[in-house]
DNA sequence: ATTGTTGCAAAGGGTTTGCACGTAA
DNA sequence: TTACGTGCAAACCCTTTGCAACAAT
């Protein structure tokens, strides 16, 4: 565990924004000035696989970090692609289940919600999608 | 609608193996063989904005197009990405939606299935990861 | 001491785009 | 005819990687 590593870990369980690996990146800077992008990447690789981060895919737009383990899902503004926690219970599958093709077994799932933020509401939704 | 455009979407239409970019581009070379990949991601996105096509986000790896438009999930092989159609009915939000945070309005949702094929159980799981 | 980690910079790889030419309506 | 679509190739951009120096245990 490393300075660095900490410094990313520390970062990212502090806030809940979910940031991109760019924005850890100008976080950890301002505390270790001469850390790279690459180590950025590296460390969070590592701590995703050590579960003490997770990973969020953006649909081609760059990947989020959450910080936060407790399970819950998030929901993207499709305008500008913030993030918010949605503190719902985990799907069973019992029922779904049962609808996957038969070459299948189903080991999880990703379910995200797709919304408008407040911000992106009041601008009137006249500027151009970032992501659909 | 060029003749490059039908190709694609009739390819679409014609296969349930929800293929890549590349994969439509292989096949549709064998029809028009000048086409250029850049033709085929082109129309890929106007299909798509036409909803007559979907975009499937693969996290990272190649994304995949589904010419079939009736409403139903995926499920992804996590080892190899094949990926698999789930004909479960579509999830009701009105639950869902009280637990958004108080900023965010929910249009929409995106649920996949994580999942291991039967070729890939076969071959025991030892290989390689390709895709968490 | 030894193994793993860093910073740097270059390479990767899927996707997008500028441009001049061609084609659908 | 005229706006749109095409082929080609180069650019993009986030992310990954090779390498020599460095730090953790």
């Amino acid at each position: 565990m490393t300075r660095q590593r900490k410094a990313i870990l520390e970062m990212l369980k502090s806030t809940d924004t979910h940031p991109t690996a760019d924005d850890v990146y100008g976080a950890v800077r301002q505390q270790l000035p001469h850390v790279s992008l690459g180590t950025i990447y590296r460390n969070l690789e590592i701590l995703c696989h050590n579960d003490l981060v997770r990973k969020l895919d953006m649909a081609g737009a760059q990947s989020r970090y959450d910080g936060d383990m407790s399970q819950h899902y998030h929901v993207r503004c499709i305008y500008c692609n913030r993030i918010g926690d949605m503190r719902i219970a985990s799907m069973t599958f019992a029922e779904s289940i049962k609808y996957a093709p038969k070459h299948f077994v189903i080991v999880g799932h990703n379910l995200k919600f797709l919304g408008v933020c407040s911000d992106c509401r009041k601008r009137g939704l006249e500027d151009e999608v970032i992501t659909s």
